[in-house]
DNA sequence: ACACGAATACACGATTTCGTGTAATATACG
DNA sequence: CGTATATTACACGAAATCGTGTATTCGTGT
């Protein structure tokens, strides 16, 4: 559980994401595990809520829930019950002031995920 | 649906896959509909069966279904259900040689997300 | 202490997912 | 034509998913 060193706060940019390339074409064939593990990182992407949500704190660097709740049309239950997921598995922080939960994007690979998958949309 | 070029048969390396990036910190919030599309790409990738399959193609260029049902450990149903599933997305292409079918990647952007993801897996 | 708003915890119901089993189609070889 | 192998089509059942409703926690202000 090394987190990333967190770079300065207000910084939401596309960071350098894996500086450690294996060349995925030379690695021996993915195991059970290893595929269980990719696959429940993309499944967390694999949601309509999720996706917008992640876009929305990329762009806007950090949000509150209820933000969020309005901006997605969404009740903030929802809204909540994504970003819990989104931070258990380290893709979000959350900040506490006063009333209101600030979220922001602390992994740097999600947002060039999100960026891929963009244009692999577009494109076909 | 307009296809890549496909570039030389035999090719599987990590090719040039998005050219256009449009900014993703720029782009206005994703629309529903946006969302649904990108989740759906993700949610393709979101199992270990597809993801394997998916590694195994780009390691070996083309295999077939009885080839690959060996590899997982997996009866070959379940591996021609989900190729079906990622056919019908664009992302392999099918040729057929006697009796056997012979799947290979057809979409450059797989590559490259699968290999963000397995940094992004080991990271944290 | 009390009320209020924000955020979360939790159980429920509708929907989707995925491997299995069975059957059908396709191609090769006697 | 008949049989064997490879692949796919289809229905079924177990399991996971996601928004909703309700209730609880946390912080602020009166």
């Amino acid at each position: 559980m090394s987190r990333k060193p967190a770079s300065d706060a207000t910084r939401t940019t596309t960071e350098a994401c894996c500086t450690t390339r294996p060349a995925l074409k030379d690695r021996p064939l993915l195991s059970f595990v290893q595929g269980v593990k990719v696959a429940a990182l993309f499944k967390l992407l694999g949601n309509d809520t999720r996706v917008r949500l992640l876009h929305h704190i990329v762009r806007s660097g950090e949000a509150t829930v209820t933000d969020m709740a309005k901006k997605l049309g969404m009740k903030p239950q929802a809204v909540s019950n994504q970003l819990v997921r989104l931070s258990d598995t380290g893709m979000l922080s959350s900040r506490r002031d006063g009333n209101n939960v600030y979220y922001r994007v602390t992994n740097g690979c999600v947002a060039p995920l999100l960026d891929l998958a963009l244009c692999l949309m577009e494109d076909e």
